[in-house]
DNA sequence: GGGATATGACCTTGGAGTAAGTTACCGCAA
DNA sequence: TTGCGGTAACTTACTCCAAGGTCATATCCC
């Protein structure tokens, strides 16, 4: 009985690469691959660092885990949106609107995708590459058929407005992060008025049910 | 004589000074600060780890002079701009050709100031607390003026919208970083192309002197 | 000689990764 | 039902290294 808290507790590895996966979304998508360590995931998830290890392989492998975990849940949502029979802007606010909803209860999740403090080359270089592929298609399908609309096919063009498109998610975001007291029907509505305010004419139509939510 | 290498070469110190910086912004802007190493900074500016720490007196007291140096040389130009009459779509694209002009020989440099792994107390924290506040009051009063000629007044909207602003920029120096065969002019003639496929009306005037150079 | 410029060698720490052992569960033979 | 090996779950207590930071010393100019 020399080691005082060892053995196992009947937890199946399943649940515990569940649990572990959580905490570390939140710590990898809060401070940042580099500034997290493999020790304080493992304090938050309540177990040991030597588990992590046992079931991920290194701190790599666990991001890499995290990764998947988030962009299959976003990317999954995306096609959701892009298969039914919107297009232009509505198609855009379509997509936020699903993914706030998504982002709500973990809104770090979003940063993982986008840390450029994470490794660049092996699994999670693989990972984020299809997952890069999965979104970029989409956001490029649509991007695509907006800038046909007004008549600028240059693809360079719609290279760069599809990464400006991405981004400026990752912008609405991350504001959202610093107002939390925005449900996701307003951050969804907001977006509606800046759109408007942009383009000058109305997009085609509400995307959520009541405005009055505002 | 045990020392081989010791000893001034009679470089001022101010020389010196900028020599690292300069060497210090290209890591830091490229890597990031979290995975910057001080002996590699001080390998790349030709010199050896303590004179750094002589002068700067830590990592993080570099990396305040770099992103003071950075900051100053965008915020200033930023302002010129706004000294001018130039309003709206107009104001922003003209914003847009100045960094663009800046960033060509130097593009890291942007990356300094939107840095998430950099420290966020002390000095550095300061640094950027003063270009933050120079930059997004300009921002906001552009953003600000465009919005209201559309009707929105929000304050949130505004806020929102200055943040997208800021990224938009930060989206478009970051695609050109991947395009380095695209100059100056002709980025700010894209950006040209997709604000008025966004916008839909025509912003008021071409801002680069000669098209042809597309 | 004094002060500024400069460096090699060292100290220190945080954090990735590992070795080796501990406990609990589960299927199965008697 | 009990005993028992095999395996999965789990931890303490390390090793090792990269990188931030310091010390003592060396060279040059005035």
């Amino acid at each position: 009985m020399s080691r005082a808290n060892a053995g196992t507790k009947g937890v199946p590895r399943a649940d515990r690469e569940l649990q572990i996966v959580r905490a570390a979304c939140e710590v990898f998508g809060t401070v940042g691959f580099a500034k997290a360590s493999v020790a304080g995931i493992a304090a938050d998830a309540g177990i040991s660092k030597p588990l992590v290890y046992q079931y991920f392989g290194s701190k790599e492998g666990l991001f890499s885990a995290c990764l998947t975990h988030g962009a299959e849940l976003l990317a999954s949502d995306m096609e959701r949106v892009a298969a039914d029979d919107s297009v232009g802007l509505e198609r855009g606010l379509r997509t936020l609107d699903g993914i706030f909803r998504i982002l709500e209860p973990q809104p770090w999740l979003w940063r993982l995708f986008f840390d450029r403090t994470a490794p660049e080359s092996g699994d999670v270089a693989a990972a984020r590459a299809f997952y890069t592929d999965r979104i970029t298609r989409l956001a490029m399908e649509g991007v695509g058929e907006l800038m046909a609309l007004v008549g600028d096919d240059d693809p360079l063009d719609v290279s760069a407005m599809t990464a400006v498109w991405m981004n400026v998610v990752d912008t609405l975001v991350t504001w959202w992060l610093d107002h939390p007291e925005v449900t996701p029907s307003q951050m969804t509505e907001r977006c509606y008025r800046l759109i408007v305010a942009l383009s000058g004419a109305e997009p085609p139509a509400r995307i959520v049910a009541d405005p009055a939510v505002r």
